[in-house]
DNA sequence: CGCGGTAATACGACACCCGTATCGTGCGGA
DNA sequence: TCCGCACGATACGGGTGTCGTATTACCGCG
């Protein structure tokens, strides 16, 4: 029993005529009667009376009619559902990103994804720059929402494009008892002997190498005394007293009150990016999902800029 | 896409392994790798990812693996219910029946029937004997309940067999205030004389016959007065006293007070029989309908041997 | 670095399916 | 009553699909 088979019957069972099914086929009617004839040798039964005059359906025929048409359009409806894999509509992502972007951007891209591709099955990992470079590289996630630009070791390894998604200024968090919290603003002079928490050249290779250029600093001249892998850790140590940190200014909502966050002069940034392989561009789920990103930090920079 | 290379697809999908499920489906690993590969290109994009030393399912094959499992079960549970068709425990009987059988085997037979076959459509006619005759005939019903043997010329005309089903003895009703109403038997020559409601034999030619045969009768020597169709009209006209008539005892159920229901010595009998087409007796139906009819009678025969 | 295992490809044989031509049959009109 | 017509079934040849065997390409492992 193929799904021809079932068609051929189908139609015949809707017309009651082998010509005219035979014309909604479009083909001839022989093969018609054949196919139909083969059908009910291998059910066993006839699923037609017929005469020259007239064509009948037996209460086997009638039954079968039923169960092919639902049968036909379920397999219509597969048809239909692969079809939205192929344009995007459903389907699987995974999105590496810096627990960073939990302060802008991301809980609203997730929000605008999962409503404009509802069928799109989104699993989200939390991963620093670097890792997510690998995993990209591995195939392991499709897109990754890093910080500031691929090094160039990275990007040569593997084909991967970048885009910026969202702007915004590095500030300098500090405990309040420290003789710089007062100050409306700083020059990356003033910083050079503070002992800072910093991260993991390692792991987040594309921000320690922003905040070493943008602030005009030469490796190594920044006194590191503790190195950390997330913003939360880093606020704990500045408030505890340890050092300053430099961080985005998104991390202003984290900030307890012991801690002042103190802008730089000039407004130097840092990128938040979306990092994709470069063979993945035109893939529909991605592109869409890089169409949030830039959709949700095109409202934020708005609220940014009239603040 | 074609249920064949659905099934060659579900099997790699649930083997995970080209050659496994080649195997499986008793076939060799090449043809079944380019049926997938068909598919795939069908529908445009790829069911698994593969290594030579691993397969995986990409998302839409997920998908699919379960969409393809669901319609080859209902393709097999088609299968299935045609079998049943096959088989007779599923489809169409339309049976005639006599008036008459509704007061001995009608009820109980229909009852068994709906129970033993619940998925055979069952559609009841009521006809006289000769109007069963006929639709047998055409194909108009499929089993006929009639009153008496089939007279030679219905029987040479189309092969049709019979089977006694149930035998009950023929009583006279008469009225009550008729001389005869008192008896406690009745000969044949008793009532040659007396005014009859009797049935037209061209409707009814096994009763008809039937009657006169058991009693010694010659046609022409009953007096009939009126012809009827339903043993109902035959005691109006009766309890008006119009006249008598000769009918199967099971018509006491029906017979009013002002009736007098008097048995034949010797108790001449009428039989209710089931009529098929000849070609029809081994039909797993119609077969199964008749066992219900001697199950039914079997039953009616001990309750009235008690009695 | 070769070896085993696995999926993909090449190719020839066979079966299936389709279209054209034709037949058989039953109904309806002359 | 007979002929014509409509319709489904059958016959047959050509093309396509599908299968099995043989072979290739690739990857991981010892």
């Amino acid at each position: 029993m193929e799904l021809r088979q079932l068609r051929y019957f189908l139609a015949v069972a809707d017309e009651l005529h082998f010509g005219r099914a035979a014309q909604r086929l479009h083909m001839s009617q022989p093969p018609l009667s054949v196919q139909v004839g083969r059908l009910e040798r291998e059910v066993g039964l006839p699923l037609f009376e017929r005469s020259t005059r007239r064509v009948t359906l037996t209460p086997a025929g009638r039954h079968l009619q039923e169960r092919a048409r639902r049968i036909l359009d379920e397999v219509d409806a597969v048809r239909a559902e692969m079809r939205d894999y192929v344009d995007g509509l459903a389907g699987q992502l995974t999105a590496g990103f810096v627990s960073s972007a939990n302060y802008t951007v991301l809980p609203e891209v997730v929000q605008l994804f999962r409503s404009r591709r509802d069928r799109v099955n989104l699993t989200l990992v939390p991963l620093t720059s670097g890792e997510q470079f690998e995993r990209l590289r591995d195939g392991t996630i499709d897109v990754g929402i890093v910080r500031d630009e691929i090094p160039d070791a990275a990007r040569s390894s593997t084909p991967l494009v970048t885009d910026v998604v969202f702007e915004e200024r590095l500030v300098a968090c500090i405990p309040n008892a420290h003789p710089l919290a007062s100050r409306a603003d700083l020059s990356p002079a003033d910083i050079t002997g503070v002992p800072m928490i910093a991260y993991p050249r390692s792991l987040m290779p594309g921000y320690v190498d922003r905040v070493h250029d943008v602030l005009g600093l030469s490796v190594g001249s920044l006194n590191v005394v503790e190195e950390v892998v997330h913003q939360e850790t880093a606020l704990g140590f500045v408030a505890a007293g340890v050092g300053a940190s430099i961080l985005p200014e998104s991390v202003r909502q984290l900030a307890p009150a012991s801690i002042s966050v103190v802008p730089f002069s000039g407004s130097p940034t840092t990128r938040l990016m979306v990092a994709r392989r470069r063979d993945d561009v035109d893939d529909a789920i991605s592109a869409a999902f890089v169409e949030c990103l830039h959709d949700a930090a095109r409202g934020l920079t708005a609220r940014q800029s009239m603040s």
